[in-house]
DNA sequence: TCTTATTCCTATTAAATTAATAGGATTTAA
DNA sequence: TTAAATCCTATTAATTTAATAGGAATAAGA
């Protein structure tokens, strides 16, 4: 019942960018170097991130990633589910295509895992990146180097 | 996110142990014959089981294992305990003994995990045995060898 | 007492997933 | 032209999951 390192690294990540918005492309071995996570891997937290639309690249030199959205606009379960898939405690209640057992129909377990999935996306979908950032700035100055994330 | 099979087998042995209450002792080899799961799997299962003080076992011919407590006593957030630890998104937030990291104090994204965890057990706590029982007779006659679960 | 059915216990293993690491190709600002 | 960056593919080490195997201990019943 763990989430993996893509889930939070990638939920960090896109929260360090929002919190630099303002400082034009990111580079990831800014993010690696703040956030303490190999550059190599956060590489590949950004194909997903990219396709469910949430990042964008600048490629070249002085190029980075910069969020496709404002933050307000991207929610946590948002990054999750791109990182992570769709949200899903058992394959037969997954968010997108259950995988019907032969014993779906009638499944009495499969309602409490129905619940669980539901009462995780109801939490992951109230919060924004923005919400985070302002929750951020609650506990350190905007120009600090550490972001408490 | 995922729940793995120890979690998901041992309700479903639990639950078919609750729908089986009043036949003595229940053995492993019927539990793994209705649910379709390696009997020698659901073995280790039982060990964590035990521990917990969930089920009891009887040695010897004719023994098996029984509840060792009132299906209306028995939660599913136990059973899911028992086999999968305390419930924790992400280590830092586990319900038991949280793992903090040098990032902790003030860390923003904790607080997502924190509520992820607190509505996961909300869900798991609000069902006992007896309620997937009562579930479970809806959808099936008593004496139907197929429990739907 | 013997046989059989069962739990108990330890060790091993196969498969899958996670979390990287490595090396080079491509792109672009300066 | 150079350097800084993303892009792309492949490999690998570590961990966890999901079993499997083989026998020891226990107890009911013939």
């Amino acid at each position: 019942m763990k989430l993996s390192t893509k889930g939070r690294y990638g939920l960090r990540a896109v929260l360090d960018m929002a919190l630099n918005k303002n400082e034009g492309p990111i580079t990831l071995n800014s993010i690696a170097e703040r956030q303490g996570i190999s550059e190599g891997y956060l590489e590949q937290l950004m194909v997903p991130l990219k396709r469910a639309g949430l990042v964008k690249s600048v490629r070249g030199a002085q190029g980075g990633y910069i969020l496709a959205k404002e933050p307000k606009n991207i929610t946590v379960g948002e990054v999750i589910r791109a990182l992570e898939g769709p949200i899903a405690p058992v394959a037969c209640v997954s968010e997108d295509y259950p995988e019907e057992c032969e014993r779906a129909e009638g499944c009495v377990t499969r309602m409490v895992w129905a619940k669980v999935r539901d009462s995780i996306a109801e939490v992951l979908d109230s919060f924004t990146l923005e919400d985070l950032v302002q929750e951020s700035r609650k506990h350190t100055s905007q120009n600090s180097y550490m972001y408490y994330i």
